[in-house]
DNA sequence: GAATTGACGCGGC
DNA sequence: GGCCGCGCCAATT
């Protein structure tokens, strides 16, 4: 694990998204060169912490929502307000307006 | 080394 | 327009 895998290098893509923006699992994946495999970049921000210098909370999936009710129930409201606080407005299906906040690279 | 799982995406109904 | 099921690759045990 220490040493750089598929894992790291999608690490890197999300450590690269800008506050006040989001990236979707299958963004992430194609910017870490794994074009398709959504389910690896959500596999590997699971390992993640709250400790982690990885802004995951930044990485919804292609819906504009938060995935996180499927695996941490009530977790996506903690993940929610992180992303309010840093400028990222939800509609009221809790969803993100991909059209306004998905990052794109410059 | 092999089997199972997993923060999803997309097609089909 | 919303809900259901299948499939991809890698990591984990």
């Amino acid at each position: 694990m220490e040493l750089p895998g598929k894992h790291q290098r999608i690490y890197a893509i999300v450590r690269q998204i800008p506050p006040g923006h989001v990236a979707t699992y299958g963004d992430v994946a194609a910017l870490a060169g794994l074009p398709g495999h959504a389910r690896l970049v959500g596999y590997a921000l699971h390992a993640l912490t709250e400790f982690s210098d990885v802004p995951w909370q930044r990485v919804i999936n292609a819906r504009g929502a938060i995935s996180l009710g499927r695996a941490y129930p009530g977790g996506e409201l903690h993940q929610r307000r992180l992303l309010e606080a840093e400028g990222v407005e939800f509609d009221a299906n809790a969803k993100i307006n991909l059209k306004r906040f998905r990052w794109r690279p410059v």
